[in-house]
DNA sequence: CAATTCAATTGATAATTGTCAAAAAATTAT
DNA sequence: ATAATTTTTTGACAATTATCAATTGAATTG
């Protein structure tokens, strides 16, 4: 499980054995059922969660209502982007809706690896790149497309997602409210 | 010049003589003119741009009008994500708006070197992520916020910028019209 | 399986922002 | 300085989306 895991984490940046090996050291993975968290609201995010099997959603409340904010499908990944780098606590909530299985890279552990295995260096340079990349393209889609265009979208890239989840959550995700939503799906 | 650079960046994460030395070896920098472009729409984003004096703004066009992305101060930078990333031609366009003097640290090199100087790695990391946290926060405002309290935030956090810059740049940066800002501002 | 709760839809209305056109103000060039 | 150009403002109107309330539908639970 960890070595599949680990081959993922090789696709995005190849890995030596040796830190491979390194890194299985700092590994923990974790059984959480579904409505329960991987991160609550106030915790300080202080791994990398990797849905190993399941289904996550991350989420915050603005005006006491839940505004999702991603959703991490088997081999997806999630953390705190703000929590994590600055480490304060976290004003996202990751939550499984499904039982799930979730892999922890540790924040510490990962970074103290980056200083004596160039490769692990080079995995968190591409991570971060990765993650850069994403949320530079939804801020685009979010100030440019019209709620319709975005629905179509992620009607067109991630059809399971709507299979699995309220359509309330995807609402808040495309940022519109649920009522407009439905209306857009006519 | 490129030492009150290099201390910048040794600001964001501790850089050795050793590495200061060999980044320094592959620096570069440039004049640009008012109203000449840093990076032209179409060129493969190859470097991260730091305006060592001047100004400049990264835009892009949107139904044939200038939508602006960001604002580079002195000792700030710019970088077309996706085309740097990607190595694809850039969709953005980097201008200075005034006579400006920019220092060019090639993606390349700096690569280069992050494999046997694990401080500029760690730098790479730092940049990053530190990149990751902005547009998170961009994509936060843009999303929840207000045309108004996003154009009060900026007045409070970046009044110099309201000087220096037609209000229609201002305008797109926040994602609005330029009549919609002028009303704002009553 | 009926009762309760939660989710989705629909309708009416309001708020926000965009579009288009024109006028006023400011800037730049001759 | 005056003309030409560009930028900003203003007005009228349209489009998009939000809000609130009510209803329908679905799912969970006792």
């Amino acid at each position: 499980m960890f070595s599949a895991f680990l081959d993922i984490l090789s696709d995005l940046s190849p890995l030596s054995d040796k830190s491979r090996n390194a890194l299985l050291k700092h590994l923990s993975s974790k059984r959480i059922p579904k409505d329960s968290f991987i991160l609550k609201h106030g915790e300080v995010c202080k791994h990398i969660y990797f849905i190993h099997k399941g289904f996550a959603r991350t989420f915050y409340y603005k005006n006491g209502k839940e505004i999702t904010e991603w959703f991490a499908d088997e081999k997806g990944f999630s953390f705190s982007i703000t929590s994590y780098f600055q480490e304060q606590p976290s004003k996202l909530v990751i939550e499984c809706l499904e039982d799930s299985e979730v892999i922890y890279l540790p924040k510490k552990e990962m970074y103290e690896l980056s200083y004596n295995h160039i490769d692990i260096a080079q995995l968190i340079i591409k991570m971060f790149s990765y993650s850069l990349m994403i949320s530079q393209e939804r801020m685009d889609s979010i100030q440019f497309e019209t709620a319709k265009q975005r629905y179509d979208k992620l009607l067109k890239n991630q059809p399971e997602i709507l299979q699995k989840v309220p359509l309330q959550y995807i609402a808040s995700y495309l940022g519109i409210t649920s009522e407009t939503l439905s209306r857009i799906r006519n």
